[in-house]
DNA sequence: TGTTAGCACTCCTCATCGCCGAGTGCTAAT
DNA sequence: ATTAGCACTCGGCGATGAGGAGTGCTAACA
């Protein structure tokens, strides 16, 4: 037996909810979201003491469904939530921007994705493996989009006759590199000479910048290495255009099929295929990019037909107060939107602040 | 109407068998790799003109299925090749070493990793995904190890006071990154001029090496900064030491989902959940490391449960000649060994390929 | 007027049953 | 040695029916 969540009547489209509905909604959403079997009335009043008959509840239940918050599966089957309920399920508590986060759970996350992230994609990608674990839930990560940092070091380093390795850091630590090819030798100390002024006079240029002026005017009164380094402006362009590529990782898609609702292979199925086409699913994290730190897309709010019947949860993480990436959960609408959004919250906390390094949780 | 392969009799295991059981044991191969459905005497005679009578063929069939090359799931059904009876199959065509490689299909592979990957890490990754794009299987695809190669250049840049990153680049123009903390600020200057000594020292030291080898003897003569080389130490030594650390990438496991024998959800959750355990995957596919080119894992022949009702085929990619990685692929038994070789192949070379820029199809 | 008990009705789930067909194994004929 | 014939096996599949959870409606009640 246990009590329905005492949640606060509410309004959201149409009318207001009042109390009882509200109680009867949110134990009906309890229910679905750990059970994900349709429930009827007697069941409710059985396991929620709300205080009233099962022909009361019945009635109530009657209402909600006619206000668009449960759905039946058949004439006479038990209620389930609709998208709706979702909604309000979810905008109730995601404006209190609830502060309990677990102090201890976050600095084992923190340890863990410190512990074994060297490189800057290593975190990214652990974050997303360790969450999938975490929650059992499939995760999806992004890597920082690095456009609008500042160039710190620029180096080019002959591989062999015609291949030279150009490495490009920025203010934060993040490194790039590509090897590309010239058709014609480069003496070693000229490649110095060259990455002197490439250092010169990109220090302190963001990658977008770059990227849009053109770099011819720069080095005219460098006559003395002018050919080579036209030989390389456009490469090093090119190559700085393919630098801000971002990637994106999903771990525990298998997790799907974790989920009752996923036992029907054909359904999980083309829901997978959709996850691992990384540019489809790149799009929509990209999309809601002007939203805010916790954005939730529920059921029928997808614009892409296989996710109809999910939801997608995402957080954000910042480098210097600017959203630069973000973090993600994918599950069937009954999903455990308080428990995973708290978890979201310390994920991208912890990203945000390894990746500033803001507070130097120094290695012991 | 097709007619069974003409594979040359065959002798393996126990008995030499005769050229008809040859064939209908091919036969029969073929017929389950394509449909996935247990397959009767009739059908065989009806499909495959052996010019025998279906009597005949079931006369064989019972020998074949006494000395172990076939299976039955129930009494009266038809049969399934065993294990034996693919590991026999792969091994004729193995040895043929079979040069026929499509020429225009490596060129069109080739361009499209090398159009779409700049880093490293970039092309194994993408590997993963053509591969399993074009097979229509899962995709393994194992980063190279570089502990045995030199290196070729250090750099070490102040991000901000007490973070420092540390560059590594190989001969190959492979770039590894660290950032680590110092508990005290080091000048810029200083750093540069640890940097240099750096150089100098370690340049044409194997990864191997280093890791090895206590720094320190090395830097003793440089007293002018032997205190913050001395801090430097253990932390380079550390940082190289997660340096040569490999990465796995698994790529189309939906996939699985397309084989009638995952129709039921136990099954795969099993198979999923172990391939997206990368660390148990990994050694699997490290653990046959003194092995062929070409090295293929059939059912019962995996050491792990998940995988006794899988095929593993991976293959090596090699760099200046070493071999320093791999590439996979894991499906039902029942998979498509000769088309699956013949791509991995054209995989595995243009990777080598590509890492050793050994031919150089200049970007045009 | 809101709440509740009672009851008929709906429809899904699951187990049972029997038929069909593909396939085998054996025997006898060629 | 090969083949035709035949009895037998067994999984798959659709039909059938019982059981149960749930609804909606009506009438009684505080």
């Amino acid at each position: 037996m246990r009590s329905a969540n005492n949640h606060p009547g509410e309004f959201r489209g149409d009318v207001m909810l009042d109390d009882r509905k509200m109680r009867v909604l949110y134990a009906i959403i309890d229910s679905y979201i750990t059970t994900a079997e349709p429930i009827g009335s007697r069941t409710i009043s059985k396991s929620f003491n709300l205080g009233v008959s099962s022909a009361t509840i019945r009635n109530e239940m009657s209402d909600l469904e006619e206000l668009g918050y449960l759905n039946k599966t058949h004439t006479s089957s038990g209620r389930v939530p609709s998208d709706k309920a979702y909604r309000l399920y979810v905008d109730s508590f995601i404006k209190l921007d609830n502060e309990t986060i677990n102090k201890k759970q976050k600095m084992e996350i923190r340890n863990a994705l410190e512990r074994e992230s060297k490189e800057l994609d290593q975190l990214i990608q652990n974050s997303a493996r360790l969450l999938s674990h975490i929650t059992s839930y499939t995760a999806l990560a992004l890597s920082p989009q690095i456009k609008e940092t500042r160039i710190k070091h620029v180096q080019l380093l002959p591989i062999d006759e015609y291949q030279i390795l150009l490495i490009l850091v920025n203010e934060n630590g993040l490194v790039k590199n590509t090897v590309f090819k010239t058709e014609q030798a480069i003496p070693e100390n000229q490649l110095n000479a060259i990455t002197n002024m490439l250092n010169e006079r990109l220090r302190n240029i963001s990658f977008n910048q770059l990227n849009k002026d053109s770099l011819k005017g720069m080095f005219n009164e460098f006559y003395k290495y002018k050919d080579e380094v036209e030989r390389l402006i456009p490469i090093i362009n090119k190559s700085v255009e393919s630098m801000d590529s971002i990637d994106l990782y999903a771990d525990g898609i298998g997790m799907l099929l974790n989920f009752p609702e996923y036992k029907d292979i054909d359904k999980v199925k083309s829901l997978m295929s959709f996850i691992e086409d990384k540019d489809q699913l790149m799009n929509i994290l990209l999309m809601d990019s002007i939203s805010r730190d916790i954005n939730i897309s529920i059921g029928q709010e997808n614009i892409y037909a296989p996710l109809k019947e999910c939801s997608i949860i995402t957080a954000t993480y910042k480098l210097e107060g600017e959203t630069v990436g973000k973090i993600g959960i994918i599950g069937p609408t009954r999903m455990d939107y308080l428990r995973l959004i708290k978890t979201l919250r310390i994920f991208s906390d912890n990203i945000s602040e390894i990746i500033n390094n803001s507070n130097g949780s120094v290695k012991r």
